[in-house]
DNA sequence: CAGCTGACAGATTTCAATATCTGTCATCTG
DNA sequence: CAGATGACAGATATTGAAATCTGTCAGCTG
């Protein structure tokens, strides 16, 4: 694309690769589109990142850390942490609704993404179960839940909702009815939580 | 294979289709690969099924109904719901992972099979659901569950246990951990379902 | 000399020609 | 004549040669 005197910083190539990828998918994609979307030659790419596996990690990481950062502040909000529970489990399936009902086609991609094994996923995984351990521990000190582990208690939820928050199940999000399975899964599990 | 006199019936026609997508995977499959097995011409196959898909979704539903059948029997039987639900749950579980565990490709085939958009996949989620309902119905009955509406907590039991029976998961199965992970949510589950 | 380039080897992908498959049906056979 | 066959048209899959990509690196440039 049209070439840039600024510095080339891997910031600069995240973005361009976020573009490639929106406009070739994630089959097509290449090294080198990026390179060419930014007027710089491939191996220059290759100075910020060792390989086309990193570069798209790091995209991913990128990715998935903007809904984390969505849901941290529900997390350590102060307030009734059965209701900062509920908006929590529904706030993560809005934010997850949403980008894959907004462009289907760049969620596909970024599942590709996902799926392609490395360590981001895992770790944003960490990072939201940390957030919901987090509420159910200030919900275990105001004696509302009772759990004798709120880590595993975090993953018991996290898991439980799966459905609602893991792509894999993206295509029934936009059923009808899926809001009224959601609500009857948060209410299972927070009756299971309640002391 | 082997020439036959015996008649060309459906059950027939699917045990061979079976083997064949035993022996070749879902993609290299062929109605006239069947046919070979059988020692019979492919248009034969077609007098029976009118079309691949729908020979590829009977053997699926075949398949299915194994699964079904298995646990039934917990469903019907008497005794304490909630131990009843407890081992229904290990029970579907437990068939499950062996499924995936003891032949992986053949798993993956039927993976494939079930992703075809069919109503094979729907009733065999309907079929289990109304196993769950029936167990509920009779915690309720018996005072230790309390619960409005038992087909909706069934469905909801169904999408919170979906990490240890949805196909989706399955290479998560073999991990250390799953099983206190499995432990976890079940706990969670009746919890939620006590009155 | 820090950062960029572009040629290169080996791996992967594309593309078009070729082969195989699906589904139909006129015809055959017991 | 019920049930099986195999030739056929159009759709799909395979194959192998050519094009492109990944990752490296010696050398260029500011």
């Amino acid at each position: 694309m049209a070439p840039t005197t600024e510095t080339l910083t891997a910031e600069r190539i995240l973005e361009a690769t976020e573009e490639v990828l929106r406009r070739h998918g994630p089959a097509k994609a290449t090294v080198v589109d990026v390179a060419r979307a930014l007027g710089v030659s491939h191996g220059s790419v290759y100075r910020h990142f060792r390989t086309k596996a990193a570069l798209r990690e790091a995209v991913t990481k990128r990715w998935l850390d903007r809904t984390s950062g969505e849901l941290s502040g529900i997390a350590a909000a102060e307030g009734d942490p059965e209701a900062r529970l509920r908006d929590w489990l529904s706030a993560l399936f809005a934010a997850k609704r949403r980008k894959a009902g907004d462009d289907p086609e760049l969620f596909a991609t970024y599942m590709v993404l996902t799926g392609e094994a490395g360590t981001a996923v895992g770790e944003h995984i960490t990072d939201l179960t940390a957030q919901l351990a987090r509420i159910i521990r200030s919900g275990v000190d105001a004696g509302s839940f009772d759990t004798a582990d709120p880590e595993a208690s975090a993953r018991a939820v996290f898991h439980a909702t799966g459905r609602f928050h893991d792509p894999c199940y993206s295509r029934e999000w936009e059923r009808p009815g899926v809001e009224g399975e959601f609500e009857a899964v948060v209410e299972l599990v927070v009756r299971g939580l309640h002391s």
